[in-house]
DNA sequence: CGCATGTCAGGCGAACTGATATAC
DNA sequence: CGTATATCAGTTGGCCTGACATGC
């Protein structure tokens, strides 16, 4: 006699997990011939905008990358030519980042067929299903600020 | 002037990408405090409804790694006592994995707190809400097989 | 023999923690 | 002075590709 229960609830975050990573999947063939990283295209995204610039710390919390990680993403992508650091002039604390002219054709020459896909699956879903989960998606970022009042900030948008 | 277009659409790996982040904010303290990383996890609670042990294919489908990485997760795991490897009496050439008492009781005791969580979750959407993020995450996971219906498996169930 | 299964080898980008320099 | 910003230093688990041993 087996007394293991078994969830009731379909495991969630996996789910999440593979719902992206079939998104994903459709368009990392263009990213990586085009030599980006998930987390790259996430950065020149975020910059598409910010024209004049972003310091590191909004970058971070908007492409959802913790400082130090960006710290080496950003690296690398100065040393591709994608972007550009320069200290702010009226903080000079922050850094200010940019996507140089090679950033911006790059991720040019890739929003046109992600766009495509959007509109496709607007089309597979129906709009309103579309908004229905992008609500959905809200409400499940929203949760953490709910049980930690303290934590909450304005929101992002994204 | 500025001639870069933005995106019409919010960025839906991303939103994927933190609300994964969201849910598992509240459970990681949990799962890190007995030692557990995130793909361990998904292991244990995959295990938990297969007792007579699984195949490490099948597992690594269901939980969705890739074989190679789950190789190293389980040998961590062996090493731990979570799981047990052997290799299966009708075909050599597979392995059964399976789970320890210890590893069953990791996950029982975090079945219970996670389980209530997504009680609360139910209670905060609503349930035909729940279900309707369920469904909306199973048609974009469902999305590559639709465009490349030669990989077109049988449904998982996850 | 070809095919399937799992593991090994190895490189790598990134997550993450904790400490540090600099500027406010 | 304390706080904020970004980076550095270093470890680690996992992703991923390609090759390999073994059994069907």
């Amino acid at each position: 006699m087996e007394t293991r229960s078994k969830f009731r609830y379909r495991n969630l975050p996996l789910l999440l997990l593979r719902a992206r990573e079939a998104l994903m999947q459709e368009r990392r063939p263009e990213l990586r011939a085009r030599g980006l990283s998930d987390q790259q295209w996430r950065v020149l995204r975020v910059l598409r905008n910010h024209p004049q610039g972003l310091e590191t710390g909004l970058l971070a919390e908007q492409a959802f990358i913790l400082g130090p990680s960006l710290t080496g993403i950003l690296s690398r992508m100065e040393r591709a030519e994608l972007v550009e650091r320069e200290r702010s002039a009226e903080d000079a604390r922050s850094v200010l980042v940019r996507s140089t002219p090679r950033g911006q054709e790059l991720s040019e020459s890739l929003s046109g067929t992600i766009e495509m896909r959007y509109e496709a699956l607007a089309e597979t879903l129906g709009p309103s299903r579309l908004r229905e989960l992008y609500a959905l998606l809200d409400a499940l970022i929203a949760l953490p600020e709910q049980e930690a009042p303290a934590a909450a900030e304005e929101r992002l948008e994204v």
